[in-house]
DNA sequence: GGTGTCTCATTTGTATGATCATTGACGAGG
DNA sequence: CCTCGTCAATGATCATACAAATGAGACACC
């Protein structure tokens, strides 16, 4: 009966049992109860219970053996980039350590990817990037499409490098971008500097200017970092 | 028929599937035949077929309604940094593309990481590090031994930054790491100058030369590509 | 009595077939 | 040509059956 009826039962079931996890109900190391008692608990079947298990087992989240029970696995080996574990651990607000880590993983790949977009990016990947900032820039609309174009500001960036497993990688970020813009943006709007420093991003892609990209994408992100907290 | 019968069927019929789709034997945009005549195909009931479409949608290979299939996603929606995708990718050789492709996410993120463990690298941290240079450099063992030892040195820098997600997502590229190197040291030993950069790596990281350490790791990455070759 | 081994029951893993809902393509009819 | 109903295919869930693995207790032996 506790399963919120709007939707399918097993994603309801993996979004309850995942968020548990997450936010800390059950320790890493415990051992969950058993698939007979949770199928009681949630009042699913077995197959629905475990559908639901198996995507948390996918997500790095659980582990565990005939007999042994299921075991939450230790933090670490969690799939931190995957969107589901990223929004269950960012419900309720995001935590500052949280959000540090995010932003210095962003600080890792970002630049480079400015660097090779420098270098790669297409007539039509400038014209997206360009599009993106001038809606940005525009200040029109509500905080929701802002963060759209935010976020699809920066994927486009990476679409730009023409390399696919960064693609890939820019979308596995897409919902922490996400979290995080509608976060920062929750308390005010992007500021004068923030907004310049996407326009010098997005000048120095298109001038082919990698090094002056990658230096602004940096200080954008400590800019963004600062105006989180 | 084809289902290697010594194993989980729904695993081998999702490898097949995967590996079908990855290599191009559907194109994207392509659907695929109705779910009865997979069934009949593999000979698995509806249920394991579905089982096996769900992980590939999970990894983002397919997608589909009702009515309408399932479709080939274009490969930019692939998750290219899963496992199992990155495995049917490389079976049969690793393209040269793609090999460039992957060393050039490492060569975004690796070297970063290198000054974030410089900076924050334990004493256990450390030893780590060293101890997989030492195995490294004792050039004892198989070459399967080998290979694995590369691949924890490299991950031990991920652990040392002590950034969770940065940890997850060199869990994520571990399978690219294992087999690039393998395919690299199929050919030849390691050679010496990779040896020294990864002496030089280990060192660097020790004495809190942030820069050094990604200078280094960059200009391994370099030597390893070209060696890939 | 203590210890090693063996069997068994419990729990998870894998697979099947059935049932009902949902949705969108396709054709009949206006 | 447009609208709408039909229906086939997917989506979701369930009840069930069997296989595999392992922990726990029974049992024999020292």
């Amino acid at each position: 009966m506790p399963v919120r009826s709007g939707g399918k039962l097993c994603s309801a079931v993996t979004a309850e049992l995942g968020q548990q996890i997450v936010t800390g109900a059950f320790a890493p190391g415990d051992a969950l109860p058993t698939e007979t008692a949770l199928c009681e608990q949630f009042g699913v079947s077995r197959t629905t219970l475990r559908e639901a298990v198996m995507r948390l087992h996918g997500k790095g989240l659980l582990d565990g053996g005939p007999r042994t029970g299921m075991k939450v696995l230790p933090v670490l080996k969690w799939n931190q980039l995957d969107g589901d574990v990223l929004r269950w651990r960012a419900a309720g607000g995001m935590d500052p350590e949280f959000a540090d880590q995010l932003y210095e993983v962003r600080g890792c790949i970002e630049p480079q990817a400015c660097r090779l977009a420098a270098e790669r990016a297409s007539q039509d990947d400038l014209r997206q990037i360009r599009d993106m900032f001038e809606v940005l820039a525009s200040d029109a609309g509500d905080v929701v499409s802002h963060v759209a174009a935010d976020v699809a500001f920066h994927l486009a960036i990476f679409s730009a490098t023409h390399n696919p497993i960064l693609i890939s990688l820019g979308g596995s970020i897409r919902t922490g971008l996400e979290l995080a813009f509608r976060q920062s943006q929750q308390r005010q709007r992007m500021s004068r500097a923030e907004l310049k420093l996407h326009g010098h991003i997005a000048h120095a892609i298109e001038a082919g200017h990698g090094d002056a990209a990658a230096v602004a994408m940096t200080l954008l992100l400590e800019q963004s970092r600062l105006a989180l907290t």
